[in-house]
Parts: structure tokens; sequence; C-alpha cells
DNA sequence: ATGCACCCTGTAGCAACTACAGGGTCAAGA
DNA sequence: TCTTGACCCTGTAGTTGCTACAGGGTGCAT
């Protein structure tokens, strides 16, 4: 397979797929004669494992230690646990940091009548944390 | 004021201060006889309204066309308005999009049951889309 | 005079890509 | 046979919003 191919099995950008090789996340494909790369299913499986992840939020480097883990079957899979779980969390504590925000941003917005922007409520509330009702 | 009580008085470190002076977010303070930059009020309100507004979420140039309304008293609020509820309506999105990915999180690592990394349920579920209950 | 806190410029690094520029390869159609 | 177009290659630079130096200068106290 080549990497146009893969890139449309996986739906992963050309440029990302030789980043990610580039960066040591796909080990280096066969070449041809011509000098193209040539992919195989293992190597269609891990990109898959990367994109997914990804799409699931996790680092480059979150995913480079799932990756090893997954290289070696015979090991305990408690990290892989691990760094879900801390994956999750985080996920949690930023949705709560967007809630804060997101109610702030509704009063900021709420407090708008139109008019001149000197009278602005919108500008006036950026200006001055002291009119928000929230740390954030 | 120096930089550095700037810097204090707005709780923002000084080469991000140097940053926004070099994207021209920041005018260009007086300089002291030691090429030392100062600033007097107006600098610290602006610094304290990009601060606020980056806490909130905006980006640089939302700044920027808030910053030059404001600059400009007697235009019409509208843009400021229009910017903040798309920012709110962005900060929305992505609470949902987060919402979904905390619960498939939650999902794939309560499938862990401990053991070996060939047979863990993590491993198996960020290698393949199929296991996953929405999309994300 | 010497130490120390502070200031200066300019450049490079971070994450995770994305976008070229400038070239090579290959199969199909006229 | 020639050419067109789709594909591939490398290498470098841009994106966002900072942050971290390196290598120097300034100002005040001891
Ligand atoms: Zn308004
Ligand atoms: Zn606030
Ligand atoms: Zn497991
Ligand atoms: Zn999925």
């Amino acid at each position: 397979m080549k990497i146009g191919e893969l890139s449309r099995a996986t739906g992963t950008n050309i440029e990302t797929i030789r980043y990610y090789e580039r960066i040591g996340l796909l080990p280096k494909p066969h070449r041809t004669v011509a000098n193209y790369r040539s992919y195989g299913d293992p190597h269609r499986a891990r990109l898959t494992f990367v994109r997914h992840s990804r799409d699931l939020g996790f680092t480059i480097e979150e995913i480079r230690s799932l990756l090893d883990l997954s290289d070696d079957p015979g090991r305990d899979c408690s990290e892989a646990d691990r760094i879900a779980s801390r994956h999750l969390a985080q996920v949690e504590d930023k949705i709560a940091q967007l809630t804060l925000l997101r109610d702030e941003l509704t009063r900021i917005v709420g407090r708008c009548r139109g008019g001149v922007a000197a009278e602005c409520r919108v500008i006036e509330a950026l200006g001055d944390h002291r009119h928000c009702a929230s740390a954030h």
C-alpha cells in the first residue's frame, strides 16, 4: 500500500503520516525501487491506533507509551489504565473549567444592550475581572 | 512603572509583555535613558484587558479587534457582541465535544480488569473505533 | 569595587500538525 | 512517442501563544 492509500484507509493526512514517521511514532516502511513508501496491514493497524487515540485526546507521548505497551503483549497493562485514567481526569478538569467560562461568557454577552463602544458592557466586563461572578 | 512592576501588577510574565509589544497588541512604551521600558496607567489597563480576555479564552486576533473597538469609543459595539457570542458558541461546542469524549473514556477505562497487555480492553478499544458507542 | 536584582535584544523551543517549493515517477491517452 | 496528470519524494517554514535561554548592560547597596 502506498502512502496515499494508507492516508485514505485511515483518514490521515499524508503529511501527518510522514510526520509520525519522522518523530518515530510509526516505523519506517519499506521503499519501492522508486523510493516510494510501501505499507502493510500492521502499519495500517498502528496508524489506526494512533489516530483513534489522538481523536480521544491523548498526547503523542502518551500514545508512544501505549504503543510500547501493546508491542510487549506480556507486560502488565496497569500503565495503560493509569494513562487513560489520568487523561480522563484531565478531560473532566477541562470540562469543569470550560463550564465556568461558559457561564461567565453568557453573563457578559447578556449584558450588551447595543449602542456605542464607550458604553458597551461587554468591553467593560473584559477590562475588569471584578465584574465577574467567579474565578477562571 | 518598569516592566517588572507591570508584570507584578497584572500577573503577566515579563516575556509575555514583550511578546505582546512585539506583535503589536500593546503600544511601544517610552524608554528611560537606560533604554528601560516605562509604562503608565493606560498601559496597565490595556494589559489587564488583554489578560482577562485571554483568561476567558479569546484569541489574540479577537482581542485585537476588541481593542480596536474600545479605542474608538463612538463606534457601534455590535462587533464586540458578535465576537463574544461566537466565542461563547465555540466554548459550548467544545464542552459538548469533551463531554462525548469523557463518556467514551469512562467506558474504555471501566473495561480494564487488569492482566497482560495482550488482553487489555483499553488497548483493544484504542485500536478500534468500532468499540466506541459514539462519534468523536 | 563588587555583588545582585533588574533590564535589554535576539533567537530558539514547545505541540501537533500543515503547507509549500522544487523536484522525481508512472500509467494512460492522443 | 510524447505529454498530461496524479501521485510520490525531501526539506524547510509556518501556525498559536507563549516560554526559555544566551549574552550582554544598568543601578543601587555594601
Ligand atoms: Zn455592547
Ligand atoms: Zn473574570
Ligand atoms: Zn488493561
Ligand atoms: Zn472511537
